[in-house]
DNA sequence: TGTAGGTGCTCTAGTCACTAGAGGTTCAAG
DNA sequence: CTTGAACCTCTAGTGACTAGAGCACCTACA
């Protein structure tokens, strides 16, 4: 049995995080000891690890939330949870392509001023002038 | 002159989210007719395309409100501003470095699963095992 | 001049995924 | 038995908006 700062420990999700996925029911409600302090199994430990992983591959919680919901169904969970894992993958290219373009508008914004100029900087200018802009670039959703 | 309505469009920066950038001090509060209608100038109107302009490009509204208090000062705010920006692409190109980890370990984990396997899903226990990853993936502050 | 509907106003509350703090209780080591 | 770390609940705050309620106003047309 762990406490819930045994279990911040091992998966390194903070305490008031494995509360706020309690809270939101993403994670089942533990039991308690005498004093009304959380006490976890093994399973409950799987759990958050889970959901420790899927965050830090950029799920979303209710993605995660569906993925749980699917472990442990027979049947096509398999193809359900391979679409989830594609669509995500998907996600991350689309914001790698939007970041690279990006970065090419900041470098070109920054070579604009590699010493000083004294009073009439041309990044400003460049930052409020979308007309400067070399390539396309749309909202940042990063 | 120009409405909110009008800034909206010529921008592309929806009506509330005008009002939200002048509710914290981002952008001036213009002038109002008679019915208590926001009028814009032209400065508005460069202000508010300086803002979305910089924000398309990622920078945070706090980096916002120092790059327009650097601009018609005299002195060093070419440096200031210049040093904003490289900050900026630092951070781009650091989360691309990150989201191309993830994509990696998602490609692997997608893999893992190109038909059906019924009822014992290798994505989901992919997911579940941070110890099959191939390299070391941190979180994705995406 | 009347009216209809589009646009504007303020205010409150919700989103996501947490984080911080207050003020109190319980546990474990010495 | 005491001390201090860990735990409890609850509320509120973060960033950058978005949605909705319930009004007032403005413009074009008849």
């Amino acid at each position: 049995m762990y406490s819930i700062g045994a279990m911040s420990k091992v998966t390194g999700v903070k305490v008031p995080t494995i509360r706020y996925y309690e809270d939101i029911g993403l994670l089942p409600e533990p039991g308690r000891n005498a004093g009304n302090q959380r006490r976890y199994d093994q399973a409950g430990m799987d759990a958050l690890g889970f959901v420790k992983h899927a965050r830090d591959l950029g799920f979303a919680l209710e993605d995660i939330r569906a993925l749980m919901g699917l472990d442990g169904q027979l049947g096509d969970d398999c193809a359900e949870a391979d679409q989830i894992a594609r669509t995500q993958l998907q996600n991350v290219r689309d914001r790698i392509a939007k970041l690279e373009q990006l970065a090419t508008e900041l470098e070109r914004i920054s070579h604009l001023c590699d010493g000083g100029n004294g009073g009439c900087c041309k990044v400003l200018t460049a930052l409020g002038d979308h007309g400067q802009c070399v390539g396309e670039h749309g909202r940042a959703d990063i």
